[in-house]
RNA sequence: GCUGUUGUAGCUCAGGGGUAGAGCACUUCCUUGGUAAGGAAGAGGUCGUGAGUUCAAUUCUCAUCAACAGCUCCA
């Protein structure tokens, strides 16, 4: 007998191998229809391997992480299953499970696939689906594993196994299906439901650039329709809040071929929102003791190739541009700090003057890859939050936990609660593409990751997302989609204070090394403004909004009253705006209703007589009537406050 | 940059070998209307661009540009 503790300390006893699903099963028929998986002493396994001592066990189901990605993992081997029945010959790569769903990349060899062969497939699986398949495990010898997968002339199956140990190699089979997996997989096919498969996409066979490029296949299954149904119903409320399409019904920005790809138009509206973020990080710099500085769009190459930025990027960059006659070479400036740099060499710095703290709103220029370019997210011109602050080895730590404490208050006061913060360090592998010595390199991270601890941040590591001098802090928010996107992020740097030989005089009268602390809480500020309009779905913040008043008169009779209200709210620094139209009031508060401006003032008759406003508040209808005062003290609460718009 | 899909009016989209259509927006007139679309008339497009096939191309073919999705990249 062995003992199974259960995640509420429960310990039972049970014959040694038993297996997850009969442990369910006795406790109830009900559960053990649900079980996907098992976590065995912290780890995911099937749920019909035999257990064979004492274990805690977790039973696994829908709705956790592990469950869910169980049954994703095991749905790409159901579309493997359908693609071999359907397209006889075709060869696999890869089939995870991802955040959302799951994927398998496959060679089709000549033929190609269309999105309406994915209505073919998705019934074939759903067909598949209702045999009940188990999904068995079988372990393999390496020998035997390469000889099945070359008779069968998978190359990618064989390379895989190559690179696998013998003994540690399995295989998983379902229905007239076999493949190559590490498991763990559902009991069988049955718990599959609701199947969408929801895009092909070229992707490279492992990643690499250089190597073919593979079909991959998306989809996502569900254990019912009806999850089904409510995963496409979110998909399509994330696509109204799309920056791309929101930002152009709000007239906020757009872009123009013939300006050029990549380079956003900012609208009146979008470019005073702009400005108000920019007032807004202004205020909290000045008092958090930053000192402003302003530096030109372009810098000699010399520059950058002192910082190393020629090097490392010169070739993927915008080439330099050069002077008529004498030939010098100027690059549009992809990055602000080595211009600060050369403003801390302006005078001579005394140990008693740092920390010093350089901010700019400085707008920068990069060659991105066609391919790349994505709204106001990733775009060829952009203006950062940027600064930069030189400060003593012994101010690094406070200084960096004044930056946290900076992020995060923008973060709180724009009610960001949704993001991740990630320590980005070097690739373990490849140390070619980063500068500056290992023990620069260290005494870098731990000031980050010490830092992090201190404030108590959520963090994950990523190796290989270092910038190529110096480790980051970075603050990671997602669009509507799902997609990932860097916003703020802060940067310990040794290294560039050695190439520009910048230095301050110790206490020791001595000549001393100042460390670089490079940071944009919003990063820049295109992204940050799509973020933000996907993260509010549109309705900003009043004291963000464009347009935070609208006033409607109801007829051309109340039209002198409603003039002197807007004047008096404009007076009292209110953004308010008449629409004197000759439109019914229906039609003025459905347009103002869709142009999401939050507070409506429908002013008739009955107003101008008694002198008040008739309130009324966007996507929640009527307020009823209060003073013009009263109104406008409730407007300057909700901007001093920075309440979100709900 | 790579693979795939798409490109018709300011916006959203329909159409299809015989030189184009809807809704919204816009203009004018009528209407003075009380909390999400009042009525009528009108204006607006060489169907992304360039070639080819054809008596004839916006429609078919090719190239090119751009957008979208994913991959790769991101100081």
């Amino acid at each position: 007998m062995i003992n199974i503790t259960l995640p509420d300390g429960a310990v039972r006893q049970y014959e040694s191998g038993v297996t997850a699903l009969d442990i369910a099963k006795s406790i109830s028929e009900g559960l053990a229809r649900k079980v996907l998986a098992a976590k065995v002493n912290g780890q995911v396994v099937d749920a019909t391997r035999p257990i064979k001592e004492d274990s805690t066990l977790q039973l696994l189901t829908w709705t956790d992480t592990d469950g869910k990605a169980t049954m994703w993992h095991s749905s790409a081997h159901l579309m493997a299953e359908a693609l071999e029945a359907l397209y006889p010959g075709v060869k696999f790569g890869y089939g995870p499970s991802i955040e959302t769903g799951f994927y398998y990349d496959i060679d089709l060899g000549d033929r190609t696939i269309s999105d309406e062969d994915l209505k073919k497939l998705e019934a074939k699986m759903v067909e598949l689906a209702k045999q009940n398949s188990a999904y068995q495990r079988k372990e393999v010898s390496k020998a035997d594993a390469l000889q099945y997968f070359s008779t069968k002339g998978d190359e990618y199956k064989v390379e895989t196994i190559n690179e696998l140990q013998d003994g540690a190699i399995t295989f998983y089979t379902q229905g007239g299906f076999t493949d190559l997996c590490r498991g763990p997989h559902i009991p069988n096919t049955s718990f599959i439901k609701a199947i969408k498969l929801t895009n092909i996409a070229g992707a490279y066979w492992r990643g690499n650039e250089k190597n073919k490029m593979l079909t991959r296949i998306y989809g996502v299954t569900f254990p019912s329709q009806k999850e089904l149904d409510e995963y496409v119903t979110l998909i399509e409320e994330a696509k109204k809040r799309d920056h791309r399409k929101l930002g152009k019904e709000l007239e906020l920005f757009t872009f123009s071929e013939k300006v050029g790809l990549g380079l956003p138009l900012w609208l009146p509206k979008g470019a005073m929102l702009r400005e108000r973020l920019q007032s807004f990080m202004q205020k909290a710099q000045l008092e958090s003791g930053y000192l402003p500085v302003v530096t030109p769009h372009i810098g000699s190459k010399q520059l950058y190739v002192t910082s190393g930025h020629y090097e490392k990027y010169g070739k993927d960059s915008f080439q330099p541009i050069s002077t008529p006659e004498e030939g010098e070479e100027f690059l549009l400036k992809p990055m602000n700090c080595p211009h600060h740099c050369e403003i801390y060499k302006s005078s001579p710095k005394s140990y008693k003057d740092l920390p010093v703290r350089l901010a700019e709103f400085g707008t920068v220029y990069r060659y991105e890859q066609h391919g790349e370019l994505h709204g106001l997210t990733r775009v060829r011109g952009f203006t950062q939050d940027d600064a930069h602050l030189f400060c003593r080895p012994d101010q690094v730590k406070e200084e960096f936990i004044k930056v946290i404490d900076l992020v995060l208050y923008v973060f709180r006061s724009l009610d960001f609660t949704d993001y991740t913060a990630q320590i980005s360090l070097r690739d373990k592998e490849d140390r070619s593409k980063y500068i500056g010595s290992d023990e620069n390199w260290q005494l870098a991270e731990q000031a980050i990751i010490e830092s992090a601890a201190e404030k108590g941040l959520n963090t994950v590591v990523e190796y290989g997302e270092a910038a190529f001098y110096g480790p980051k802090l970075d603050f990671m928010v997602k669009d509507a989609l799902g997609r990932k996107w860097q916003l703020g992020t802060i940067q310990v740097d040794y290294n560039l204070p050695e190439r520009f030989e910048l230095e301050y005089i110790g206490a020791d009268n001595q000549k001393h090394r100042p460390v670089m602390i490079h940071r944009a809480p919003f990063g820049s500020l295109e992204r940050f403004v799509a973020v933000l309009i996907e993260h509010c779905a549109g309705k900003f913040p009043l004291w963000l909004t464009p347009t935070q008043v609208k006033v409607l008169p109801i007829s051309d009779k109340s039209l002198i009253y409603a003039e002197k209200v807007a004047e008096l709210l404009k007076k009292a620094e209110i953004r308010a705006e008449i629409d004197d139209r000759n439109e019914k009031i229906g039609k003025k508060i459905r347009e103002a209703e869709l142009a999401k401006i939050p507070y409506m003032l429908v002013l008739g008759e009955k107003e101008a007589t008694d002198g008040v406003v008739a309130v009324r508040r966007q996507a929640k209808g009527d307020l009823g009537t209060m003073p013009l005062e009263q109104f406008i003290g409730l407007v300057n609460d909700e901007v001093v406050n920075r309440r979100p718009f709900e």
